[in-house]
DNA sequence: CATTAAAAAGCAATCGATTGTTTTAATTTA
DNA sequence: TAAATTAAAACAATCGATTGCTTTTTAATG
């Protein structure tokens, strides 16, 4: 299907016998164009069913009104829910959103940055990907004078606006929550440590040990295990030792400890019994598992919201300085059946 | 912060001495301009960090590359599925993908039409909210010559490109299984008769009945069940009745067929053997609910492919006529445990 | 070497809206 | 009524890239 010719503000001046800079001021509401040509030129406007182009008018006012982001994956809850966030705030200030998923791909992500990049959008918000480990395209956003907002999974060396969780605080508190149950031998399934969450939430399981007088066991604790595929291998193995974990904190994501649950209701472990599990995300499924599944909700629409409100604050800033800026939000520990112990 | 100034073409030329159009051309890759020269200007673009001002260029070339997509709700399994499958497919082609949600919403979906009919995208994928009945927006679109595609959710009586999924197919074949499985008395949960989808599942149903000799009994068909609550609160009504039905179909979604699964065994009621549970979507956490939940899968991935690549298709005809065409997606039955009467 | 063909570069208009400046028309004031 | 003020509309440049057309340069041919 060929798109026809669109209505324009010349058709409209034509028409009128006017010229496009009345039609443009009194489309725009300005008040140097009389009321009753105005209202004409309103009604001309309708009739011929025009609409702007914004390209048009975003080239000459020199921005975009439109932001992009960047996520691992578009279809997984935790993004999915700050996208909406992220959309339901914006969508009041008339801004559009582009969405890109970079699938967890370093290469995929730079493509994703230089076409938002080539797009002029007006802001980057990105959760980087696993594979993220040099950061010239994060840097190259903001050589193009491009407002840039990390968040979830962020460089910590690179200084921009950042809306993070208190992974440590909240790793933390999962823990001592189940030493205080009454578990003794805490595993943790870690995520690759690349990613400064995965070393924040192991940063908050030492603790929590630590505080509790407790040692860390080095064979309790699993890299890489960020599947749910991964950490049902790693629970095989773990509940196959001489000292098995009585208790098993899959920092990584619910889907973890899902296959964890799996596992050891597949080897005939008693959950909470015999053995606690404590997820992390607060995904749908973690309330009807059977048992009910201990977790972190990391309020994902809220911290979506957040993001957009953070660039819509900086953006009334009219210095060309960026001041780094972290908002860390707190998750909040939701307990469940999977560590009743007691 | 304030946006400084990006480098342009005529930032290269001059700096080249050079005139603007050879530097486009070279950008561009064309062959009327010298190969030395084509190198020179590459790198002197390079050196000043250019990168193409993507509004400038759509606007000339009277298109903008981008499709827009309109959504109940982001954060739902199927529909970010369905995105991902579009970005996952138009990604390749440098297009981009401007995401809206409905929140299902009528009026909220036609703000959203407009605005992506001012941002003059070249294709508006839409699945209607529950709310919308009249389609004055979606003609819209078509009146400014804009490709429209409706998926899943979609107004029949409209003539547009439409990526759908069989549902009156899939809803026989769940229905004929449950029979087939000894179960006598097969409830229906209903979604609003509005949408065509709902429509079509309750089409099925009936036909499924009726091949099997079963009496259709008004009793046992709820409408309006198609929230997790809703559905909770119709399956204790319907397991109080005199003759309770002994199967849920539950053709709304997997959360209906969830709440149907949690009031039984609050009730005490055996799943599958006094009661059997049909869902719809397969989401995730169907595999693991105890027991697990039949349900139909909408392939909801590849239905975002479908969708981009009709449009990809679609475009090379140069033809102003658009020939409706429907694509049928048959989803398919996941037989699980919540059935498995014998 | 002159002529012609082909290659490379330059020129200028265009996409549609916006906006600073100027001109014209209308209104007010002296 | 003439001068001054203000309101309304017109003019023209601009945003940055693209592209049909023209001019210049280079290479090829007789």
């Amino acid at each position: 299907m060929k798109p026809k010719k669109r209505t324009t503000i010349y058709d409209i001046a034509e028409k009128l016998n006017l010229n496009p800079s009345s039609v443009s001021r009194a489309l725009n509401n300005s008040n140097s164009v009389n009321d009753a040509t105005k209202k004409l030129i309103l009604k001309t406007a309708k009739e011929l069913n025009y609409t702007r182009n914004t390209l048009a008018s975003n080239l000459r006012k020199g921005h975009s009104k439109t932001i992009g982001v960047v996520v691992p994956r578009i279809n997984q809850n935790f993004f999915s829910n700050v996208i909406a966030g992220i959309e339901d705030a914006t969508y009041k200030q008339g801004y559009n959103l582009i969405i890109c998923q970079s699938n967890e791909l370093y290469d995929k992500e730079v493509q994703c940055v230089n076409t938002l990049i080539n797009q002029h959008v007006d802001c980057i918000v990105i959760s980087i990907s696993v594979e993220t480990i040099d950061h010239k395209h994060l840097q190259n956003i903001m050589d193009h004078g491009i407002q840039l907002i990390q968040f979830d999974r962020v460089a910590d060396e690179l200084e921009t606006l950042k809306v993070t969780n208190d992974n440590e605080q909240s790793s933390f508190e999962a823990v001592s929550h189940m030493i205080k149950q009454g578990y003794k031998r805490v595993a943790l399934l870690e995520g690759p440590q690349k990613l400064n969450i995965f070393r924040q939430r192991k940063i908050g399981y030492l603790r929590a040990l630590e505080e509790n007088g407790i040692p860390a066991i080095p064979e309790l604790m699993i890299e890489n295990a960020w599947t749910k595929e991964l950490s049902a291998n790693a629970t095989r193995e773990l509940l196959s030792l001489p000292q098995p974990p009585d208790a098993i904190f899959a920092s990584t994501s619910d889907f973890s400890a899902l296959g964890v649950l799996e596992v050891a209701t597949a080897m005939n472990v008693k959950v909470p019994e015999e053995l606690g599990i404590c997820g992390y995300s607060n995904e749908d499924f973690t309330e009807i598992t059977s048992p009910s599944i201990t977790t972190i909700d990391q309020f994902s629409f809220y911290m979506g919201k957040t993001v957009a409100n953070l660039y819509f604050q900086e953006m009334e800033n009219t210095d060309t300085m960026v001041v780094p800026k972290i908002i860390s939000i707190k998750p909040k520990l939701i307990t469940r059946s999977s560590t009743q112990k007691s």
